[in-house]
DNA sequence: TTTCTTTGATTGACGAGTCAATAAAAACCA
DNA sequence: TGGTTTTTATTGACTCGTCAATCAAAGAAA
């Protein structure tokens, strides 16, 4: 049975299975067993593997981050003009998939982990600057110096737009959400002239 | 030592401690015997009393939320006119005992556990509809009919820039809070003729 | 005495992380 | 080629610790 280069697999396997096990409890507080056996292996392998409980979601929620970014780089690709270039990532944030509830309880631990861990802290950076920086970019040519703080509104705006749309009652609508965010930044862009 | 009356003093007691101790750790996954230490009993006076810990938890999120309410009555009373009223819902809302890091920490577990407990989710849309109830009617006089998705919009950039400042490196900064939420709302204002 | 308060002790259970041991593939060697 | 060693994969069993919830019983006021 032990065939060389299972490490990948495995991993790959242990990160799903965690966003699987943690959307259907909504807590990180799912046992390492639970998530082993959903996929498929024994606990001590996830141990050998990741080390302990906080590396494993750690890592699921940078795979989480990826997919974003792949997300928003995908919509970004065929976006022209600054209005269109933030509707592509306002876009990615309200996608169907960031919508499903593995990955909103995903999201919401990771902000309570992000408290107390260190690792979990930088990896909370690295999603604010990205589309911080993807905003700026949008926003620079058409708003100059304003851009800077419009992107970060913007940026706020997804995250509380999210945060309703997950928790509130109902199948969270995207297209609604969209259209929150993009009220606001069509509003500083038709007021553009810096 | 037994005393009559003493029911509201314990709860009272274990509700602060509830919020204290999950500053401390971060984390929901504080034990009853933790907080009922700090709160000066027993576990099982603790269970005797709220039965559960998500019972606690709940109340002593029930208590900050209270908290909430009268910081933004209290800034409601000194206002005069739509922005100014705007502006004592969104000061409350940053006011530097929102940002202590035990308040942070109860609002963010509390966001996790409003995805799987009925109680919390009810609460939880307690306080949307609260904050949606005040700013919509500060805005719907100059605003009229715009006045329900701009009081959304700037519900929903509260709880955004919320969540970045207090998970944002160094200390959450008020003020700037307040002037990034209102610069938004100011905009909306300023274009005001309905 | 009745009622409210309080806790020590207990139950019954679960969990993270470790370790020694097994299994099998690959690499090495003659 | 056949045999042996090394490396990687894998897990069952175990340690040590924890915890939520219960209960019977005791202390004290009404």
């Amino acid at each position: 049975m032990p065939k060389l280069g299972m490490e990948p697999i495995r991993r790959e396997a242990l990160v799903k299975a965690t966003i699987a096990e943690i959307g259907e409890h909504g807590t990180l507080g799912v046992t390492v067993s639970q998530i082993a056996r959903r996929a498929g292996m024994s606990s001590a392998l996830a141990h050998h593997y990741f080390g302990g409980k906080e590396q494993i979601f750690v890592a699921a929620m940078r795979y989480t981050m990826g997919v974003y970014a792949a997300e928003v780089r995908g919509a970004l690709v065929m976006a022209t003009g600054p209005a269109e270039r933030v509707e592509a990532v306002v876009r990615a944030s309200f996608s169907p998939r960031n919508f499903r509830a593995d990955t909103v309880a995903a999201w919401l631990n990771f902000y309570v982990l992000a408290q107390v861990s260190d690792e979990a802290r930088r990896l909370l950076d690295i999603y604010h600057r990205r589309i911080r920086s993807n905003l700026c970019h949008a926003l620079r040519d058409p708003l100059g110096a304003r851009a800077w703080p419009v992107a970060e509104r913007v940026a706020a705006l997804i995250d509380g737009v999210y945060l309703r749309q997950s928790l509130g009652h109902g199948t969270p609508d995207g297209d609604a959400a969209v259209e929150q965010v993009m009220g606001y930044a069509r509003l500083e862009l038709e007021r553009a002239p810096t």
